[in-house]
DNA sequence: ATCATTATAACAATAAACGATAAAGTGCCT
DNA sequence: AGGCACTTTATCGTTTATTGTTATAATGAT
């Protein structure tokens, strides 16, 4: 049929731009090269390098053909590395990137958990709240919590992320449950800073609601700080507080006309040909581990 | 190096559950076979199916490369198929779905060139509002303004797409040119049922501006259509209203202190192996029509 | 237990690949 | 313009690999 050899040395011949050279790289005499891109060719059924004995350029067949080459070949050190990684587990830099809150409580723990079980896994782990150039930073995987910005690249959603309004069970007990939209002015609602309205859903539409409080923060673990400390409702994302609804510090408070507006998790992947088997297995463990229990 | 006729065997294999018959099927020699596989397995370096007389098992390690080798042969389908699409234009059904105005403004135009330049091209085009499964609708590719619900999906931000704050000339001649935020209560503001407050970003942070006025509608092109009409400003999204924009027939507005935020328009697409090239084709020319002129 | 079927080992026949030599062609330099 | 250095490829003889045939061990069904 078609052998992977001749199109990995198609791919030389194309970087080294003349055959002989990519027979000195590959080892082949020049005949050879000649010959095995000719049966290629014959292969195709077309012509894919307009040779003359003093310069190579590509045909336009050529062209489309070049990057599927390159996938081919992909597809195929893909399946020869998988079986070192099952031989002796994941390998390379696993180079990630998450929001602050998330990351502590949900990333980290799953890559502390893929590097106990692959002893050659590194990793670099940077988490910020903003915005990452993750093509220039040569980054794996960006976690997000907001729907990505830059173009060019590839979201995958992993896990539905409900905001909560929540509270300690303390304030609760104090200032008592709030029923509807209407009485959270009669509540200290804890806002991020420059936000006025909290986003709701209405009678299945989406609403606005304004709100003032006396206390407002610049980060969202600012914000948990202060809810778990009796200060007041805020409006968090159920990733960022699920142990401390597990603990019992933070209930959540669900009101009987509204529900707020949901968020997700998302992985963020520059568009590779291929990703790497690092890359997919941390997906796929972050995904078990978000089964929401 | 690699053969992908064995690896196409190892799949044949796998599915018809013997050697023999995966020989018949192929027009081989059970010898043959037997031969071809365990080559395959040297060149790995693992055995794949563990075989006695009368029955085969995948190893794991076959179970780990079965999906390898169908991603390798994918690859390598997709690269002869490419060569009959640039003989013949691209064939095959796209289907695809997109919001009712920006699929009627800029979809449907690109499909119509795409039409016209592959003869054997056919397209099926839902133009709805509404959140679609396109998996089990069997879509290509779905256009969306508002970032994908579901999961195992795939997204690609295609271009930016501008909330704009516009109103028709004759409506800002007998009314006035809006300056800053505050100035908006004096002015005519069309929404969109449910939707009390619009989203700006102030002094970087973003901000719910709630909004009153006396007509209201269900769509965005209900909204664009009184907006044209005169009846006030509207907040719509640039590729909805870029023809009128050209055209003289709306204006934008901008504010002193502060932008809308705001969106994109996505392809989202089912996370298949490879996308066919028709989709590619598609991606490529929807990119190269939202080039904001 | 027997039989039919299957996977594969051994060996011969065949076909394909390879290397060396040679020839033809092209760009560069003088 | 012409020679030179280098490249591509054709030819042919040899080597290598692949295929087919026959045969053998093994396994599940009757």
């Amino acid at each position: 049929m078609m052998d992977l050899s001749d199109v990995a040395l198609f791919c030389t011949i194309v970087s080294a731009g003349s055959l002989s050279t990519a027979g000195r790289q590959s080892g082949l005499s020049p005949m050879a090269v000649s010959r095995r891109l000719a049966a290629l060719e014959t292969e195709l059924g077309v012509r894919l390098v307009h040779r003359t004995t003093r310069s190579l350029a590509l045909t336009s067949d050529g062209e489309t053909f070049l990057p599927l080459a390159q996938a081919m070949l992909d597809a195929k050190d893909a399946a020869v590395t998988a079986f070192a990684e099952r031989a002796e587990g994941l390998s390379g830099v696993l180079k990630l990137t998450a929001p602050n809150v998330i990351g502590r409580a949900l990333v980290v723990p799953v890559v502390a958990r893929l590097m106990a079980a692959n002893p050659l896994l590194q990793a670099d782990v940077t988490l910020s709240d903003g915005i990452i150039d993750i093509v220039a930073a040569g980054i794996d995987v960006a976690i997000r919590v907001a729907p990505l910005q830059a173009s060019e690249l590839i979201a995958v959603k992993l896990a539905d992320n409900p905001r909560m309004l929540c509270a300690s069970p303390v304030y609760l007990k104090t200032h008592g449950d709030p029923q509807t939209l209407g009485n959270l002015d009669n509540h200290a609602c804890l806002t991020l800073h420059g936000i006025g309205s909290w986003l709701f859903l209405h009678n299945a539409q989406q609403i606005a609601r304004p709100i003032s409080g006396r206390l407002s923060a610049s980060s969202a673990d600012a914000l948990r700080a202060a809810c778990l400390a009796g200060s007041g409702l805020a409006l968090l994302t159920y990733w960022d507080i699920v142990d401390d609804l597990a603990r019992g510090d933070l209930v959540e408070v669900t009101l009987q006309d509204a529900d707020p507006v949901s968020l997700a998790i998302w992985a963020v992947l520059p568009t590779r040909r291929h990703m790497p088997s690092r890359v997919r297995s941390f997906i796929k463990e972050l995904r078990a581990s978000l089964v929401r229990s």
